[in-house]
DNA sequence: AATGAATGAGCATTCATTCAT
DNA sequence: TATGAATGAATGCTCATTCAT
């Protein structure tokens, strides 16, 4: 086996432990599943993460990463308030205005927010499952903490460039809760209790 | 070992699979672990149970009934329900007498809401991580899910004696939400913000 | 593989540890060697022993039984006193009253535990060294020191039906140090040597 | 890492060989341990010693060294030589003012020597570990074994100075009998016993 | 009905060594 | 000369499960 200098071995490994982990769970998740997804020896695995931990812990960061980046590609997310507000009557679908809340002023964010989690939901489950099963990992694995806190952190800054951080935090929380119930439960996803709920939060801003 | 007739045995076996689970976690569960906690024979956990599903179904279910008494039983959220029933119907804006809240309707609910998640705080750390881990199971374990659901479920009904069940079930979401930022990254519980939070979507009711 | 009901399985995989020790030192001793050379399945090992160091504990007693029945078998020990005396000249010939040792009343206890040595110096030396390094392993492994005191306490007190005990524990002291000097540096065995200085120790009584 | 020209190296290795072994036991002797131990690159531990082996009798001749020297700096051994060659030749029963043992001659020999075990004992006990463990490696460790006998020759050529040399060889190898016993069945050091016995092979010279 | 001996698969991890630089 | 990436073998150990009693 001639496969000495493969720079990218270690991304190529992470890769595999998402894969890996998307199939089977964290459960799922050991040096060799996910030697033998990457095609590596089993020794590269142990050899480019100490442990199993440190491997996880590559793979929430990667995780994160991949989040924040759908998110920032979202175009539901992307557009910004002073062009909705300008866009002509009759533009998409989701944007206008309060399809659902009653029109405060935060109808606008809870419902771009609904629609991330709309498209989110519609997309591949397992993505998601995947992102929650690494990021709730940090439950019981401290070492995923800061981790986790980065990916917390990020997304309430992301919101936070549209209402004030304290706001952008019960957002997130609420997004998390509503996502669990749906997750964990089985039940569908109700995109316009949720729009109302988010406009409630953003709204009642003293 | 004369342990026959022993009617209790899969009770204890579900308690010994809590003290194990509580301990090391869901992936410490095994068989072997949890015949040595309860103190029974190895066979006889395959007997009673015939897969680890079952057994952490068991599991689940018992830890919801706990919480479920905790919640009955906690002083702080035990209480008003009375004065509200002798509120007149359709009366003016609810108990406007919340400790924090600016003083919207929703003040009291939210009031209890958090000193009930500050008396769990506050309690071992451990109790709630355990809750919280055979809960979080449910994502990737389908046969978890109908518990799972019956514990949400039972949630929105309790706080649907005091909102309707549409908020309740955000606030629901709220909380788990609040409570998942706090054992996943670490920080503190705050008090304040989730108190403000619970009460802008109890107050937000068209 | 239908090998169930196998009631000497405990004792064939110790004896098989014993025949690993022998050929590959304690280094060599793991699960899989001693597994294949009692051809038992590997899982067999560790039900029966959980730690390498409980079969390496019950390895060490094997050979201390081994051993005090070779002491007890001995020929050269096994003559009394009383009987030696009484003996015509012309008898065997270590036993005859200082072979070497100056004729000090400890004369034939020394030379019955030289000749003793020499008969097992001569025999198989894998075996010395075998229970040397069982013994040896007991100055890194403390669940080895009872065993290792257990068999330093009985030789004391097979040597005490011949002397007082302080002179046992000294004459044990001293043959073992006479021993490791032979095994370690590889140098040969002087029995007039080891006999002179037995006797001294012996006559020194006060 | 610009380690380069680094003429220590070799030395630094074998001393970060004895702090490991001194740990964890030769078992827990690799290259790895050892380089992580002296800070140096793996790579540089292979290059400088070809194998487990070769490192191993550099840390054996080293410990034999590190315990020459502590002897030769024992006060209580480094005595009375002057007082030795003073006595005339052919003289008498020798040094008769010894502590302890019942005033044979060797009684200040015996109580010198009991001395520095004391002395030893009351120490590091890791120390004696180490130095014990390597020395015994021998046994099933062929490369090892001159070494072991250079440090056991030497030892005898540093009490030859005081008695005979066969005499010397004897107080060695009980010497070492007793601190076997010490060390592997955890037993007390017991002074008394040790000066008694040391003296009775002393005074038993013919 | 209940048990514990038995087993083969799998696990994380450590390792000596090789080898391209 | 010196190094660290790489790898296949081996380690101790845990496990769910089977099955004869």
């Amino acid at each position: 086996m001639a496969r000495r200098y493969d720079p990218e071995r270690r991304t190529r490994i992470i890769d595999a432990a998402l894969r890996v982990i998307a199939a089977d769970g964290i459960a799922g998740l050991s040096h060799r599943t996910v030697a033998a997804e990457a095609d590596v020896p089993l020794g590269s695995t142990t050899y480019h993460f100490g442990s199993l931990d440190e491997l996880l812990t590559a793979a929430l960061r990667r995780s994160n990463e991949n989040f924040a980046r759908a998110l920032r590609d979202s175009e539901a997310f992307a557009a910004q308030p002073a062009e909705c507000a300008a866009r002509p009557a009759g533009g998409g679908p989701g944007v206008e205005d309060g399809a659902g809340a009653g029109g405060g002023p935060g109808a606008l964010l809870a419902d771009q927010l609904t629609q991330v989690l709309e498209e989110w939901f519609a997309g591949d489950r397992g993505a998601i499952e995947l992102e929650y099963e690494l990021y709730l990992a940090a439950l019981r694995r401290p070492v995923l903490r800061p981790v986790a806190a980065e990916w917390a952190e990020s997304a309430v800054e992301t919101l936070s460039t549209r209402t004030d951080p304290a706001t952008a935090r019960a957002l997130v929380a609420l997004l998390e809760g509503v996502c669990l119930q749906v997750l964990l439960t089985g039940s569908a996803f109700d995109a316009d209790y949720t729009r109302e709920m988010l406009a409630r939060v953003v709204d009642g801003r003293a």
